[in-house]
DNA sequence: GTGGTCTAGACCACA
DNA sequence: GTGGTCTAGACCACG
């Protein structure tokens, strides 16, 4: 687990620290079941406030993408989403509306940004699955 | 112009049109001495307080991105190196992935996943075409 | 609103004022769209600090029980619940056998607790009226 | 002894255990000079480190609830002023109206959740049953 | 005025 | 050691 915190972006710490781990385990880097750093020592690396990072891990609670045992840790949930498909759907249009307009703004055109989104999905794809496989070894 | 706000993103509102505005100008979506949509309008379209569109376009005055002539409305300044292709290709997979991670997140199949960004696609373009002939009326 | 805090039933702070306002909210005291009182204030008239009020709204929030627009106050939602069934029911089944034991442990027999059951949910049915109808005067 | 343990109301479990120790022998359900069931059986059939229990046990032996002798175990003491049914009904209202007050929250009508309701108290009292059958193989 | 973030530091509960 | 709660106080973003 590294964490990357850009501390001028404007984007709140905590968040931050939520995407990223969010992504790590979307891209297999962290597996369901496994035990996250802890919120002190993670603290000190970042050089940031404890309860800053305390912060993060309980809204990933509250997302459902890990689960906290007081006492013993932090561990990555796996399969969460007890969402309706509808609910579901709205959180990913957000998403998909930001490429999108982003897209746009850049002048992508269309076959172009699709072509990327698919890219995208194989290269993501295959970290998972590497990630996967070198955890196996 | 389509701006798109994540108001539940952490990110100041502001700094959302800021970094929108400023990726349409880098890659020449919005050409130099062009105008922008004036503060009042585009506060209303985008369903937030006035002084915080004031403060996203002093932020691009101050940026050099665009210059405000008072009674006259705001326009995009000259010499934007249009962005090189490699860069705006970076600046576009961050959302992308952020979007991905999010499907995979949700436990969205790839193929739902690109259907709907498709129609996603297909809804955005009418919004804007429809933008476009509110304002031809 | 009047909420009452116990500070030596070892309940977290914050807790209690969650518990407090969802039941404000299930009697009808508290209406959808109505604002709830703003965090300072509430944080003083409680005697506790700004950060305690403020992490029970973010847990009410989380929990879609309110809404939040920053700048403006928080807001009752209404018709909550994106869940699925079959987590609205662990949730409650929990309540369920809290109320259950503790029926047990005080030794009530079950014909009695099931009347009690009822009794509550017209006492409650009828307080929400009777709160209805007063804020319609 | 029905103990049900609720990891994540915030209340230390430690005091979640002396309250229902308490409620039980204030009701009768436990009679003086009956003995407890042991450290560790217990916390293993709650999940529950044997600290927990022991913290729990020498809480209610400050109270003066139970007595401990060494090497024979823990016995509920004499003289427990039987709760007046109002206090106990007063003490149950709390739960059942918690319980009440999630099922408006979650939506459940109020047929579903008495049918739960119902459901919950055989599956809790085959639960005991079993446990007593267990004991007495 | 509103809510949000972050820090620093204290104390508690639990393993 | 772990995470959780609470306080006090500073600063920011937004209306």
């Amino acid at each position: 687990m590294i964490l990357q915190i850009n501390f001028k972006s404007g984007m709140p710490i905590y968040l931050q620290v939520v995407d990223q781990i969010k992504a790590a385990a979307a891209s297999g880097a962290l597996r369901p079941g496994e035990v996250l750093p802890s919120i002190r020592p993670l603290a000190e690396e970042l050089r940031v406030n404890r309860n800053t990072v305390a912060k993060a891990y309980s809204e990933l609670e509250s997302l459902g993408v890990i689960e906290t045992l007081p006492g013993r840790g932090c561990f990555l949930k796996g399969n969460h989403s007890a969402l309706r498909k509808e609910v579901r759907r709205k959180l990913l249009i957000v998403e998909i509306d930001q490429a999108i307009v982003q897209a746009h703004h850049l002048q992508v055109p269309r076959q172009e940004f699709l072509e990327l989104v698919n890219e995208r999905m194989d290269v993501l794809e295959d970290k998972r699955h590497a990630n996967v496989n070198h955890k196996e070894d």
